[in-house]
DNA sequence: CTCGTTGCAAAGGATTTGCACAAGT
DNA sequence: ACTTGTGCAAATCCTTTGCAACGAG
């Protein structure tokens, strides 16, 4: 079958899509890529920690600047997404497609959902407002299952 | 009549919410509060931004930690809530009921739209995850009507 | 060799916090 | 009077920026 197939896309190595921009393949992006690989949603520092990590007590890790100048960078080429989840702490992601993320204001987990879910509300929105959804920045926050239990336990 | 239907919920007087819970009635919260509601959706700079023009040049206006120490108190006396619309910028607004909004990535325009918007995926998430989406704290973001005509002349 | 990249350090903006004083009840 | 609330200033947190040295193509 076609070796360039839908799935394809977020596979292809990362040096290609810098290349037709006339831009460089460096250790640190190809670091920072994969921390947002590995972890599978994480904020900045978080992605800066895991690379320190990684780096052990002798290897040098890239510094925070770089990681917010390459996080924003991968974004632009498509290899990662961000998302604000509530309060100052955006989390970046990987997945091929946009996905849906619901927070738990509680405990703060967070679960993926498939972007269908709003399908009917955007288009609702697109039909009276004009307006176009962008799926991939949405979070819905609310409880979670285990949350709640919890609260209604606590608080008879 | 009752006295106490459920629309003088958010119509009851700050004073008295402070009251039940030992709290006290200041101009600080009193102004804090109307600011809020006449602003329709602010951050707290904006509302801080807005008492010193009240204030005038010779009245005082609320320090910067009061309105966001009074931020938190109005919400958890619930004649507030606070939205999160992206990169670190709460929004305070004083409705009734909770609003869902939707915010332009490009000029930064806020629209509300009716809760009900989002009922079927409510429903949807508490049957398959048992979780509870917190309507009044979701913002939707994507692109206006405006600017995607803009983007388009401009894009061709 | 040339120009994009990185690291370091310093600048910034938005909240938060500790405290002594001022103000509600 | 007693206790909560306020202003002020310092402390944080997260992110961005300027610049000289470094390294990929």
């Amino acid at each position: 079958m076609g070796s360039e197939g839908p799935t394809g896309d977020a596979a292809a190595p990362l040096a290609e899509r810098l290349r037709s921009q006339g831009l460089r393949l460096t250790a640190q992006r190809q670091r920072v890529l994969a921390a947002v690989e590995a972890l599978e949603h994480a904020t900045p520092e978080a992605i800066g920690a895991r690379l320190r990590e990684e780096a052990g007590p002798d290897g040098s890790a890239p510094d925070s600047s770089t990681v917010y100048r390459n996080l924003e960078l991968l974004e632009r080429l498509g290899l990662v997404w961000h998302t604000h989840l509530g309060k100052g702490a955006p989390i970046y992601h990987a997945s091929e497609h946009p996905h849906l993320h619901v927070v738990c204001a509680s405990c703060g987990g967070i679960a993926q959902v498939a972007p269908d879910l709003l399908d009917s509300a955007a288009e609702r929105l697109a039909a009276e407002l004009g307006f176009t959804v962008d799926v991939g920045h949405v979070a819905l926050s609310g409880t979670c299952a285990a949350c709640r239990e919890r609260a209604r336990s606590e608080n008879p």
